[in-house]
DNA sequence: GACTAACTTGAACCCCCCGTCAACTTGGGC
DNA sequence: GCCCAAGTTGACGGGGGGTTCAAGTTAGTC
């Protein structure tokens, strides 16, 4: 079980591991819609080689998107469910999600497609939703939160933010915060 | 002063006026980043007589948008402009307003580049945007409205709108409303 | 050290769109 | 009716990116 027979060459095996390692920087920097041609610059290698390797775009994302994402995502949850106060919590996390997608856009690019054809991905984004749905439970029975904001509410408010921080050409960032937090106020009970 | 000699012959003239309506129909429909080949090709026209009678797209968005965008803002201002109430009249106009943007990819296009280079362009869009810094003025003035709200803000809120709409393809329309409703309850005073 | 299966390469081809211009039509003045 | 300037055409070159595959290279076995 630890090693089925397809074992790869020591060559082939060094350059998924640098396919990878270029493909986690080019795709921080740029989104997941960055030019393979450019990951296979970063990588020292040919265009053809990613092809083989992990079958065209879709497969190399899979490859990264774990380690693009998850513990970006998982960093969120434990820091915000630390917070006491349940409103806070949930408002807490909107705003970490938000700032992500400003700051990351292939974290970004992850929230928003839910590329059909990756399970870990959709996996990880329904996750989130939970965890999301939660923290709106919790916020709205402390009477904080408007009643009648539902998760799909919560899930379209994170899309659209991505929309939008994808649309944002660097500078911006305070008024990306300023706006999401008029927002973030329309969602409280008066 | 009514006629200076450049005087077109028939046959450019006929193509001047289909170009334009083809234009409208084809920016109407998909934006102002559509293909140039599908408005000579709704014009029945080749795409070089565009260039020559347009000098590209630029010349032609020029010749449109003031009946694509003008009127259509015109109609907007004047309706709303007859709300009695300071508050709900720039409520209504922001509402007005994010709606053109999902419902017309050409006018959202429009209120969202400005595109340095059109005249008419840019001063439809800053006249818009004076009038509603009026109507926030004065729904400041009753309490209605934040204070602390900027006419910086408003143009924000309006961009950030038009790039969410422009990124819902059909459909959404009651999440876009829905969402939207909420950051407007956001602009409120407690 | 030779030999083969595994690997890599990069040119070739595809799609989409922009903007140009030499060659060809045609309106309309004479 | 002739004739040429005004007008139109569509092929061409350029840029950006995706995907494939024949030909060349190399790891690693015997």
């Amino acid at each position: 079980m630890t090693s089925d027979p397809p074992r790869l060459r020591a060559d082939a095996r060094r350059n998924v591991e640098g396919i990878r390692l270029a493909a986690l920087d080019v795709f921080r920097a740029g989104g997941l819609n960055s030019p393979l041609d450019e990951v296979a610059r970063a990588a020292g290698v040919s265009k053809g080689t990613i092809y083989h390797r992990f079958g065209g775009r879709q497969g190399l994302i899979d490859a990264v998107v774990e380690e693009l994402f998850a513990e970006r995502i998982a960093g969120i949850i434990t820091a915000v469910g630390a917070i006491e106060d349940p409103a806070e919590r949930f408002e807490g996390y909107l705003r970490q999600i938000w700032l992500v997608a400003f700051d990351e856009p292939a974290a970004n690019d992850v929230l928003l497609r839910a590329q059909p054809g990756s399970g870990a991905l959709t996996a990880l984004c329904e996750r989130a939703s939970e965890v999301a749905g939660g923290f709106l439970a919790e916020a709205q029975a402390t009477g904080a939160i408007r009643a009648d904001l539902t998760p799909d509410d919560v899930d379209v408010l994170i899309w659209e933010r991505g929309i939008i921080a994808r649309a944002c050409d660097e500078q911006h960032r305070d008024s990306y915060v300023r706006s999401f937090e008029h927002t973030l106020r329309g969602l409280r009970n008066p």
